[in-house]
DNA sequence: CGCTAATCGACAATCGTTGTCGTTAGGATG
DNA sequence: CATCCTAACGACAACGATTGTCGATTAGCG
């Protein structure tokens, strides 16, 4: 994902308004590793901007991942995750014990579909997840 | 998943007792490979069980899945969908535009993590999606 | 046949997310 | 710099999927 001055002048030549809430957002996220919830995102912003709203965060994440800066992942984990992480391809690992879900660099180019689901399906993306149990909790059981 | 002569052995077995709305689900389950919503097998069973509730449906699927009957897979397409193919190792196909899922079975062998990342994460399962237009959606534009 | 714990179904509650709506303020224009 | 239009704001309620509660019922076992 941009930084907030790019994500300013992206946003404003797509003719959406830049709001003070926006630019807190866009710093927030901007080289975040941490695939933070909505709701995560949301109290990191309110500990700067007191009065904004869950809505308004689901909104800008939303259209984020419309102007392709981000991405919204659904890994069974309940609730949502936001990977701004979009200039490297990678795949995801998610710890069934905490949660926590960390980018890995696959190569998922070697994983072919028979010919004939290859035929009537026209695949677009292909996810990879690994789940497991990360360093921390495997060291305490 | 098993029959339904089978699995109301292993109930019992188990010390789960064995009521007519059970019997009702395995036998709709059995065999099935169209990965229904739990609310869709709800439906069905109410066709032959109209007082059937959605909460046993529930409970119900959620003990074949203790006992590795079936699979609850969260496919990020809203509701949960039910995989009874626990015999045969496969990954899923997921049409981006009807929701259906479908089978296949896809080497995963190949997927290696680097090092670093190996040491660092014990990964248990590894799930591959593949998503796309199945045929019938891509035909229809 | 009867005891008892498990299951049943109706209902309400929960969680994450989205819709509604009146108000505020971005930013283009004059 | 003032004006205006409308997108975005925040408070709140609603939504869909799933789960908890709780008497009434029933399977399993002796």
């Amino acid at each position: 994902m941009r930084n907030t001055a790019e994500l300013t002048d992206l946003f404003r030549e797509r003719g959406l308004r830049v709001t003070p809430q926006r630019q807190a957002i866009f710093g927030l996220l901007h080289g975040d590793a941490s695939h933070p919830t909505v709701e995560a995102i949301y109290e990191r912003a309110r500990a700067q901007m007191p009065t904004i709203s869950l809505k308004t965060v689901y909104q800008t994440v939303h259209d984020l991942e419309a102007l392709g800066e981000l991405q919204v992942l659904d890994l069974g984990t309940g609730s949502v995750r936001v990977d701004p992480n979009v200039e490297h391809s990678h795949q995801h690992l998610v710890c069934t014990e905490c949660g926590r879900v960390r980018d890995v660099p696959v190569e998922t180019g070697g994983l072919r579909l028979a010919p004939k689901h290859r035929r009537a399906f026209h695949v677009e993306t292909v996810e990879v997840i690994f789940r497991g149990r990360c360093e921390a909790c495997a060291d305490a059981p």
